[in-house]
DNA sequence: CCCGTACTTTAGCATTTGCTTAAATGCGAC
DNA sequence: GTCGCATTTAAGCAAATGCTAAAGTACGGG
């Protein structure tokens, strides 16, 4: 009867219908959150949250810092800034970019975890 | 002198030598938490760990709830797997499948932003 | 033993990702 | 205006991702 899957007896449609009604509920908090953390979920761009977590820096900055390509490390802002991640503020010629208050109670404490409380070991 | 980018001369070698010493000491962690948000960064796994955080359940029921096939749910529950975010439990035939307590830590905080305080508006 | 069920693994493929290079764009100095 | 610097964008490509389909493994029942 269900061709997805597997014929067991128990299968419970009850239960599996309570599965999916929890899910469709969380569903709008879940793609959200999804899409933040993987853009978090790049291991460069999370190194640019966590510098940005600090102070804002501007991409020739971040550039340096990264030893990366300038164009990378623009197209890795690009993503961060459309998921709504930082934000850019421009000055002369320079962009400087920041962390944007929006997704800000997510990745605070996951940030907050990569801070060495003790200065050296 | 920096072939990589700008040419500024307020390039502050000190300040982008602090970010990479700052960089270098978050690097294990920070690398051990970009894999595990890119695990979770996924909305279908995402989705699984969110049931998962609530209970145990074997790949058909996984398979069910997000009406995928099984052999797709199984590879998603591999890398989670590899990536020591959930654990297999094996009775019988059925494998069941739960959080790991790892990363707890970091999911912990995320999943809980998922569930709807009211159960309906 | 053989068969059926739950699951895993493999191979193949389309899509996405992240980089490099090169060509814009934007803005300030001259 | 032209030039130079900071950044963005576009094009191209190799690698990674996520799926489907099919074969393989593991366990229980008859």
């Amino acid at each position: 009867m269900n061709p997805t899957s597997c014929v067991r007896v128990f299968a419970d449609t009850d239960h599996i219908q309570q599965c999916q009604a929890r899910l469709a509920q969380a569903a709008p908090a879940l793609s959200s959150l999804a899409s933040v953390l993987a853009l978090a979920g790049n291991e460069v761009r999370l190194q640019m949250l966590f510098l940005l977590a600090d102070e804002q820096l501007c991409v020739c900055d971040l550039a340096d810092v990264l030893k990366m390509n300038i164009s990378a490390v623009s197209q890795h802002l690009r993503k961060l800034k459309d998921g709504g991640v930082v934000t850019a503020r421009k000055v002369g010629q320079t962009v400087f970019y920041s962390l944007n208050a929006e997704h800000l109670p997510v990745l605070q404490p996951l940030l907050a975890r990569l801070i060495t409380t003790e200065p050296a070991q």
